[in-house]
RNA sequence: GGCGGCAUAGCCAAGUGGUAAGGCAACGGUUUGCAAAACCGUCAUCCCCAGUUCGAGUCUGGGUGCCGCCUCCA
């Protein structure tokens, strides 16, 4: 399995560190606001490297945290009239309506900051003794940035480089303009925890640091967000845990690419962004899941509706497959013995594309790749079906299904099987299918196409077949 | 200015030095009372220049054009 590492810029083959489990931490969301689909990246690509890992069998133990205080958080409380513990659980319960309409397995520990200041405290205290830290006349406590001399590793910067941009806000009695802040010092009615250097909160950057090494220890095997975290969000956490425990980190750091829309990034600051329960209003998880997978995590992908009904599109193309070989399935009844030629052409064919779409999967997670392979697998499947109508080959058809469902089941659809063939049709729309039926038999054409209209503003379609008729949803 | 990324058909997009996946659209066909849907088929030599190599979309150097990070951001 090979997996591409930000840290190094290069893709290597990825060995668990542990030989029971993968550690796997994800920066989660800032509970500011509800989550849009550009939050949905990072947490869909965890999803899968989650699901393929265990695919593998590996156990993985999967974090995933919340930033529940911090500035933005306590200004809109304050603009609500209410308590920033409110804003975060409020948009914590979002995020969790949106990640199980997606479909996301759930996570082994979703930390909250709030929740760990004495993991937090322990490890600034830790960085205070080795004197990375200090702490201010203010009561702030800051990382000495000069005392990790490799500051700057994984954005590809130097200390030097960035000087320039560094600055002191106000307020802040740093030594040096590139220090960061661990600990803030409380202000007014502002949350706040005690601690040695007097009552205040977390710094941003520090929760991830203490909360992945006390689920995942002080070294674990991947840590996933997006791009715009690598400065100065994963830089600084890396400096400072790396400069606590004098070991390594993280072993693979995996970000993902950022979603854009009219060609600018989706971010909060611009204010672009989709929100999740609303695309979940116009689409289905399925076709939103299709969509983001339809990219490689690692490029930048553009949000448009045009895009979503692309997806919507070729995703129903694999839905009208599936029903399909379901008809055929049904119409080839047990007899499971025997196999025409062409049955084991259909055969080979699926088990060859469906061990290259677990070869996708196994090259840095390339699900673009892998509904490739998918779509190869629809087309044979059409061609059989087209070619082999009657019944037979039902043992090759049950084969076609379960590949099917192994693969698409692997990129998280349909968690409950794949969708039956046919949809519960209500009778009073059967029944005026009938009626279009018999109608169509007695050539009155008018009548039957009157009939179409009301069954099709029940909500339902009528398609005429060789063999009769199929009633489906709109 | 510093650091980094990207450039593949009308659009989206994969591509691990060995002769360009897949999807959408379009067009042709099958099917149909008409239609819709569906299915099948057709549809590119990879931004430019130079180089390395038996062989380059893939590697190297140089251009050009977009974009990101350097401030909160998934």
């Amino acid at each position: 399995m090979r997996v591409y590492d930000s840290l190094t810029r290069a893709e290597r083959e990825f060995e668990p560190l542990h030989a029971d489990h993968v550690g796997m931490y994800v920066c989660g969301m800032t509970v500011q606001d509800k989550p849009h689909i550009g939050h949905f990246v990072p947490f869909l690509t965890a999803d899968i490297v989650r699901r393929y890992l265990e695919h593998k069998g590996y156990r993985v133990v999967h974090v995933q945290n919340f930033t529940d205080v911090d500035d933005k958080i306590i200004e809109r409380a304050r603009q609500e009239g209410t308590t920033p513990e409110a804003v975060a659980e409020r948009n914590i319960q979002k995020y969790f309506e949106a990640a199980r309409a997606m479909n996301l397995l759930p996570a082994t520990h979703y930390p909250k900051a709030t929740e760990h200041i004495p993991e937090i405290v322990a490890l600034i205290d830790r960085l205070v003794e080795r004197g990375h830290a200090y702490a201010a006349p203010n009561g702030d406590v800051y990382f000495r940035v000069r005392t990790f001399s490799a500051y700057g590793k994984l954005s590809g910067r130097n200390v030097d480089d960035l000087m320039s941009g560094a600055r002191i806000e106000v307020g802040e009695e740093k030594e040096d303009p590139l220090d960061f802040a661990l600990w803030k010092a409380a202000k007014p009615g502002e949350p706040q925890w005690p601690s040695p250097w007097g009552p205040g909160r977390p710094g941003w950057h520090i929760e991830c640091s203490a909360m992945s090494m006390k689920y995942l220890g002080e070294t674990f095997d991947m840590h996933g967000g997006g791009r715009d975290l690598i400065f100065p969000h994963h830089e600084n956490e890396l400096a400072q845990s790396e400069a606590a425990t004098a070991k390594p980190f993280v072993r693979f750091w995996i970000h993902n690419g950022l979603l854009y829309t009219g060609g600018e990034k989706m971010s909060k600051s611009l204010g672009n962004f989709f929100l999740m329960e609303d695309l979940l209003q116009h689409y289905s998880a399925e076709e939103l899941r299709f969509f983001l997978l339809s990219t490689h995590f690692r490029s930048q992908a553009e949000y448009s509706d045009a895009r979503l009904e692309e997806a919507r599109a070729a995703f129903q193309r694999i839905r009208e497959a599936i029903a399909r070989l379901q008809e055929a399935r049904r119409s080839a009844g047990e007899n499971t013995a025997l196999v025409s030629e062409a049955g084991s052409d259909l055969r080979d064919t699926a088990t060859q594309l469906q061990q290259e779409f677990f070869d996708a999967l196994e090259h840095d997670f390339n699900t673009a790749a892998a509904l490739g392979k998918v779509f190869e697998v629809v087309r044979h499947a059409n061609r059989f079906v087209d070619a082999a109508p009657s019944g037979r080959d039902a043992a090759v058809v049950d084969a076609v299904l379960e590949s099917f469902t192994e693969m698409l089941q692997l990129l998280g659809f349909f968690p409950d099987g794949l969708p039956a063939g046919a949809d519960e049709v209500p009778a009073e729309v059967d029944a005026l299918a009938r009626k279009r039926q018999e109608a169509r038999a007695a050539r009155d054409w008018e009548a039957a196409d009157s009939l179409r209209q009301e069954i099709l503003a029940r909500g339902w379609v009528v398609d005429d077949r060789p063999d009769g008729y199929r009633v489906k949803r709109k």
